[in-house]
RNA sequence: GGGGCCGUAGCUCAGUGGUUAGAGCAGGGGACUCAUAAUCCCUGGGUCGUGGGUUCGAUCCCCACCGGCCCUACCA
């Protein structure tokens, strides 16, 4: 038993919820359910971020007000992970009261502590990327997005002393090996703070839709610097100082690839000025990739299907939604990129649902139907699948463990396999009834009940189904890991169903 | 310009401290018929991107190059 406490990153709400977003909060919904498994007392928070340039100006272009515009794109993500079964505890949204109070005691404490100073910030401005530009980091004076020359701007700002933490976020990083994961992520990581860090402009003037800086009314913060602090808003930093310790600082963050410089530098640096030991573990995800191609808004020119064109729902609607969290959670390792398209979902959804789990469930429940009245027998303590079982559980659970719902899957589906050969190799459908044909139907039962246990933070949904058809009550996550998942636990409480097929095979490539 | 990642069987990907390089899917052959034309068994010589280097020996170490990608300080 433990506290854990899992984030997304909150997501800009400049953007529809698209199936990048999906993957990242699938996988956090994953390990959230896998430690509610466990027995571990969960925090899962997600939410969006409302502030920007960018937001106010759209809100201006479709004639409404910045607050009801957040209201409505903030709205469309909580849609969009009900579509997909996310059991999120909190949503934050950092137009929030609670934020601005978090934010403001946040980051007074840095400024109390000597961190923040002002100073005139200037630099080389691009009107179409609405972005800030150093002489190096762009081409020649030239926008390296654009090409077009870029403008000198001098705005007077606040600046956080990120140049003061090079040493400790050094010391940080080697006496947290784990800090972020994986290596090579750590690495680059490293890399960076090793090549020297800048002071950073975290105040704007120009723009009020934000937080305002609570000793100097002319500056609102700027986005991404009250966007980290969400992470501590989503426990009750400076309001709730229980529930700060509670979750504190042993936390994860679930971020991806892009974004890593905010949540692996900035974000440490921030929480050591402000008096508070950083997040315990960074765990940084891949990209999605269709045909092979990197979908990213700011590439959208080239035309042909984006992955931030696929909506999560159209995908939950055509494919159903465990099959699409199945998906996301088995096709790629996290830390990797990975490859998304329909012929791969089909190709999942085919072989691993329909044929190995559906199919294995099907084949059971209908020789039980059909040879034990429709009562499931037990199982043998000495059976041949207890090796198999066992197996699964121990890669299943070291996986999930370790941010890898990929390998747990995989471990899994590898009792999935067992159970089917052991069914060939023991044909039960040949036997008359009696106890040889109990013991064979009983293990089977058995495997499959672990399989639900093992699958659950995955495919909630179908492992409760599949749970109640094999005569079980309640749903498999309703019981606490360490002692649900052990060899021979099954007794049957209730008639085994036949239902209809779990996961109608999908005849062609849909489209 | 600078930093970093990737390039392994038709496809999607594992992998190692340097011996005979792996899985799933697809393909081929066989078995079975309880099941969603499903399942089970057998079947994998692919220049481990290219060219060099180090070495007795490299897919894995070093260098260069080609191709794809990320970051370069507001896009999961």
């Amino acid at each position: 038993m433990a506290n854990y406490y899992i984030t997304t990153p909150i997501y800009y709400v400049n953007d529809a919820p698209h199936v990048g977003h999906a993957y990242c909060t699938v996988n956090a919904d994953a390990m959230a359910r896998w430690h509610r498994l466990l027995g571990d007392d969960v925090k899962f928070l997600t939410g969006t971020d409302e502030h920007g340039q960018k937001i106010a100006d759209a809100a201006i272009k479709n004639g409404v007000s910045p607050r009801e515009w957040t209201d409505q794109t903030s709205q469309r993500f909580r849609e969009a992970w009900d579509a997909l079964n996310i059991s999120y505890d909190d949503f934050i949204r950092t137009t929030e009261p609670r934020h601005f109070e978090t934010v403001q005691k946040f980051l007074t404490a840095v400024y109390d502590n000597g961190y923040i100073y002002k100073d005139v910030y200037q630099g080389l401005y691009c009107v179409s990327c609405e972005d800030y530009y150093t002489l190096e980091s762009s081409n020649d004076g030239n926008c390296p997005i654009h090409g077009s020359l870029l403008t000198e701007m001098r705005e007077e700002n606040w600046f956080f002393k990120l140049s003061a933490f090079e040493a400790p976020l050094l010391a940080y990083y080697e006496e947290h090996p784990q800090f972020v994961t994986p290596e090579t992520k750590r690495n680059e990581a490293l890399a960076f703070i090793k090549s020297g860090l800048r002071d950073i402009s975290i105040t704007r003037t120009s723009i009020s839709w934000g937080v305002p800086v609570p000793w100097d009314d002319q500056h609102v913060f700027y986005v991404w610097y009250d966007a980290l602090i969400n992470y501590l808003t989503g426990i009750g930093f400076g309001r709730e100082d229980d529930e700060t310790s509670t979750w504190w600082p042993n936390s994860h963050h679930l971020i991806g690839k892009e974004i890593l410089r905010f949540h692996c530098v900035w974000w440490p640096a921030m929480c050591m000025a402000a008096g508070l030991e950083p997040v315990s573990h960074v765990q940084v995800h891949g990209w999605l990739l269709v045909g092979g191609q990197k979908l990213s808004k700011t590439m959208a020119a080239e035309g042909g299907v984006k992955l931030t064109d696929i909506a999560p729902v159209e995908l939950t609607d055509e494919f159903g939604v465990d099959p699409i969290r199945y998906y996301l959670l088995r096709e790629t390792s996290l830390g990797n990129d990975g490859d998304f398209s329909h012929e791969g979902i089909t190709a999942r959804y085919n072989t691993d649902l329909a044929n190995s789990l559906g199919n294995l469930v099907a084949r059971v429940s209908t020789i039980v139907a059909s040879k034990c009245a429709g009562v499931g027998p037990s199982p043998e303590l000495d059976s041949d699948l207890r090796a198999a079982a066992q197996t699964a559980i121990d890669d299943a659970e070291s996986a999930w463990n370790r941010f890898a719902p990929n390998h747990a899957l995989e471990a899994t589906w590898g009792l999935i396999g067992a159970t089917n050969a052991y069914l060939e190799q023991r044909a039960p459908w040949k036997m008359e009834p009696g106890e040889e044909l109990d013991a064979v139907l009983g293990n089977a039962l058995e495997a499959i009940r672990l399989v639900t246990i093992l699958a659950t933070p995955a495919i909630p949904e179908v492992a409760a189904r599949i749970w109640t058809r094999i005569g079980l009550a309640g749903a498999p996550s309703d019981e606490v890991f360490a002692s649900s998942a052990q060899w021979g636990r099954y007794r049957a409480t209730l008639a085994i169903e036949k239902g209809e097929p779990l996961f109608p095979r999908i005849k062609a490539s849909v489209e």
